[in-house]
DNA sequence: CGTTCAACCTGGGCGC
DNA sequence: TGCGCCCAGGTTGAAC
């Protein structure tokens, strides 16, 4: 589920907790009762490649996380649907993937865990990540585009901006739900042809996408009824309050205050929007 | 080019 | 209680 505000949310706590300067002492990765996650390199090499390591700092890469350590290798934790980094025990130990073991500092203790362990771990050396960070498989953060180009990565497409939105190759980290809380903002209907929106519409979307994601931020992330994202320290986030279509299909729109919410779905995934304030 | 489907996984909720 | 089915924030690759 961590889209870009949850996972920076998960950034910028290990930045805080002062993950940042304390050597990697261990990697473990406990046995679980369930089907392993993917790990590249595998675990015993990443293992060595890593102990006794500084890290030099903690950054975010799309959806991912991404510890810049000692030696120019980057750990990346791509929590994908239900993974999560804290840094309290976590209460089901069942699906904690990988605990980093750090030194010195008051975080003694990382844990990765992830429910459906579609998470993945990789360790990647300078090489690696310059490969693919210039192959373009992420186009640029969704909250350093500017304006001109979005519209350059988008405007040319005949898909509904919704989907285009989600294509992490055009920008990188809005997704499912997300996208639909920012269209809402911008007053655009998911459906509409990425080619057939205004001048207009595309400041709208430009600004509601940063505005939206920044306040998701400021707010932890969003905490949905299932829990699966919760922020470092286990709790829960604030920003499913001030959802304004996601999961509200029925419900009076906050905005107009006279359409209902509706749900409908666009390649595959559910989208929510406003048939009076939408268009 | 754009869309659809399946797969990767586990668990929760619902209808019967 | 239990079974079967559908759903879930992400990503990828194949087929049409």
């Amino acid at each position: 589920m961590p889209e870009l505000p949850e996972v920076e949310a998960m950034r910028r706590g290990l930045q805080q907790a002062g993950v940042p300067g304390t050597t990697i002492r261990d990697v473990e990765f406990p046995r679980v009762p369930y089907k392993p996650i993917r790990v590249r390199p595998n675990r015993h090499a990443l293992r060595t490649r890593l102990l006794g390591r500084r890290i030099v700092s903690v950054d975010r890469w799309g959806k991912a996380v991404m510890l810049l350590v000692e030696g120019n290798q980057r750990l990346v934790i791509e929590p994908r649907m239900t993974g999560l980094l804290l840094v309290a025990r976590p209460a089901d130990f069942r699906f904690v993937r990988m605990i980093l073991q750090l030194s010195p500092g008051p975080i003694r203790t990382v844990y990765f865990w992830d429910r459906r362990g579609l998470g993945q771990i990789h360790l990647w050396s300078a090489r690696q990540f310059e490969q693919r960070r210039d192959s373009a498989i992420r186009g640029p953060d969704a909250l350093e585009i500017t304006q001109s180009a979005l519209y350059a990565a988008l405007s040319d497409s005949r898909r509904p901006i919704k989907v285009a939105l989600m294509d992490q190759k055009a920008v990188s980290g809005v997704g499912n739900l997300y996208a639909s809380e920012i269209l809402h903002r911008a007053r655009i209907h998911p459906q509409k042809p990425c080619n057939q929106l205004t001048d207009d519409q595309w400041r709208m979307l430009h600004a509601a996408m940063r505005r939206v994601l920044a306040e998701a931020i400021r707010c932890g992330g969003s905490t949905l009824i299932d829990e699966t994202y919760l922020t470092i320290s286990g709790k829960p986030g604030r920003y499913q309050h001030r959802h304004r279509v996601y999961q509200q299909a029925g419900m009076k729109c906050r905005a107009c205050r006279q359409g209902v919410i509706k749900k409908i779905t666009l390649a595959q995934r559910s989208t929510f929007f406003c048939p009076v304030c939408q268009e």
